[in-house]
DNA sequence: TAAATTATACAACATCCGTTGTTTATACAA
DNA sequence: TTGTATAAACAACGGATGTTGTATAATTTA
């Protein structure tokens, strides 16, 4: 599940580390969908086929820079290295709606490709993160249902509140959504 | 919220249909990532160029298909002009289960564009019939949080249920997660 | 250090895309 | 029925895509 870290060709990895600067740095200035497989290899300063030899395509790419900065975010409150309670709950929930809210703005927003790709990493990385906070609690009950019910409600959750008109206090909202999602969970209490 | 109905030009009428029939067919036979804008203009006997008059792409197209194929399924069992039951419920999650289950062995899977479409889509129905029911349970209350959630993980259930490896009986599956379900909606009745 | 492996650069390709301008055919209303 | 409006056909464009083949440069291994 980690991403392990093979030895790889310093080539590689500079190369690889270009291309994903490259990316940030365009997803600044412009939308997801405006950005072209050709803005980043010039911006990165490597020829267009390198780019065809690391990532299938531009939404690959987008794949593995979502799963890079959520995983920041999940790892730098050390939310993998924990068990479930239900502040640590409320903590994955206020990430997940910071992470999309600040997405959101940073990088203009594009509907069409951008948000599915958003949408699939951060669910799974939710998803494995419950599966293993449940599996802790109670190793005799099946996690799976419950995970992906309280996966796509957090996700849900967040995305409905960074698409608010007017957004209320995020913690006020936080307080009122996290009861829908916590008494799924208790059983495994 | 309901397609209006207006006076179309026959031509219209006549284009659009062709042009939906056509991507029909062709979902029968290949995935929709390998399916071209030529592709379906050429089932359909149509210009290119008209295509764009109707549609703004491939993808506008599959929004299109799948918002009323899922539409005609509400619709077909009357869901949309009745009120929340449990039992209700549940036939509204057998429903979106049916339908993905539908579409992922009808039409070859493909990942990247097809499925967050779909996704969009149903949840959009999904949580705007839930809207209509919680509403009318209790005016009081705001319903967007509680149908946000509950269209989550509906759609979010049936998706797992669609992929699972080797799917358990829908019914089972069904009565072990409606609860998970429900438990949100309570506190409307 | 020398030979091998492998990544990247470069150029060229067919294909699909979305758009534009013009002409022809169809629908509708006076 | 005739005039007007508009849909569709057609052709052509610039641009991006993804792929392929060859040459060069860097890294690793022996």
């Amino acid at each position: 599940m980690l991403p392990i870290e093979e030895k790889l060709d310093p080539r590689v990895k500079r190369t690889r580390g270009l291309i994903l600067g490259a990316f940030t740095n365009l997803l600044a200035e412009k939308s997801f969908d405006a950005i072209s497989v050709q803005d980043v290899t010039e911006k990165a300063q490597i020829n267009r086929a390198t780019f065809y030899k690391h990532f299938l395509d531009k939404y690959a790419l987008l794949d593995r820079w979502v799963e890079q900065q959520f995983r920041q975010e999940i790892e730098s409150r050390v939310l993998d290295a924990c068990h479930y309670t239900p502040d640590n709950l409320r903590i994955l929930l206020l990430t997940v709606c910071e992470f999309l809210f600040k997405v959101r703005t940073d990088c203009m927003q594009s509907q069409r490709q951008f948000e599915p790709l958003i949408e699939k990493q951060v669910k799974n990385q939710v998803y494995e993160l419950l599966n293993v906070w449940l599996g802790k609690m109670n190793p005799h009950l099946s996690t799976e249902i419950s995970a992906t019910v309280a996966a796509w409600a957090i996700y849900g959750l967040a995305s409905h509140y960074s698409h608010a008109k007017k957004l209320p206090a995020l913690e006020k909202f936080v307080d009122e959504a996290l009861p829908l999602v916590a008494v799924n969970l208790e059983q495994f209490a």
